[in-house]
DNA sequence: TGCAATTCAGACCGGAATGATCCGATTGGG
DNA sequence: CCCAATCGGATCATTCCGGTCTGAATTGCA
């Protein structure tokens, strides 16, 4: 029940390219890490795995970088999290193909687990990347969701 | 975002117990290996964390063995396990003293973290035992608990 | 047009945490 | 008084994760 380091730092690193130029500016990797404090070889792994999720647009060359692909309030965490870590599956037995639980047969808590790991994921699914770049207070989870949304709506669209 | 195996196995042996004997008589770790198919050994760490834990009550000796200390509707996913892998904490920033994280004071996101971390233990405290050990449909997760409640209230007290 | 600087992308390796197992100590019943 | 069954801690192998490195591609400039 603990995601991953990489996962932490893909957030801190989204909400950290969120924070400076709005997803709109591209932004190196070597920049980046300078400021988030993150080595520079994760804030590159990590963006390889984001940008093959199609969560950052990368460009490469020169003038290139990195900027997020979508506005950050249609980012969720656990868009992040399944780019990072592959789908989110409590057990093995959510990941469909793998059949390697051997009570399979007699395991009548299988059937609940998707119930529980789709709970999970809505609720990760719940909190945007706006919400987390935002410098709010220490409890802003569940109601200042709904008030953040307009705020930060991206309405007519910041870049895309 | 993958709960241990040891959970795993915990929840499935927790189940098997509120189905077997309804948290009333006791069972031996012996015969609960060979119901649910899963190593004795591992069955015996698992009995010995949820017994440090409170969850089962233990007896020693050679009428020995476990049972539910609470019933199973008082029982949730979250107590499980956290009595397994300990508190629940998404990152090393929710356990408190842990201070490993080198961006403290420029990461901005870890406020945010408390919130976001109850909001996921809330959904796993939401799902109780009584709903896994049911044989109801694939997705029974919250609409079903307090239907459940009435029918395995222990009313008068089992046991305790 | 060619060079070079800067970037992303994938593969390799070391380390730590987890999972499974075994054995000794303790307790209760027959 | 002896035996049976369990709890608790310690040990070892294994898998996954994190970090680092090298290579390929692309753009800007001379």
């Amino acid at each position: 029940m603990r995601l991953s380091s990489l996962a932490d730092y893909a957030v801190v690193m989204m909400s950290a390219t969120a924070r400076h130029c709005g997803g709109v500016a591209r932004l190196n990797a070597t920049r980046l890490a300078e400021d988030t404090g993150l080595p520079l070889p994760t804030v590159q792994k990590l963006v390889s795995r984001l940008s093959a999720a199609g969560l950052v647009e990368t460009g490469r060359g020169a003038a290139g970088g990195f900027r997020l692909a979508r506005p950050a309030a249609a980012i969720s965490l656990a868009d992040i999290v399944e780019a990072v870590e592959g789908p989110i599956a409590l057990t093995t037995c959510v990941d469909a193909d793998r059949h390697d639980c051997a009570v399979e047969g007699s395991c009548r808590v299988r059937p609940h687990w998707g119930g529980v790991n789709a709970l999970v994921r809505d609720a990760l699914a719940s909190v945007s990347l706006a919400t987390i770049s935002s410098s709010a207070g220490p409890e802003p989870v569940e109601p200042t969701l709904s008030q953040l949304d307009p705020a930060l709506r991206p309405g007519a669209g910041v870049h895309a």
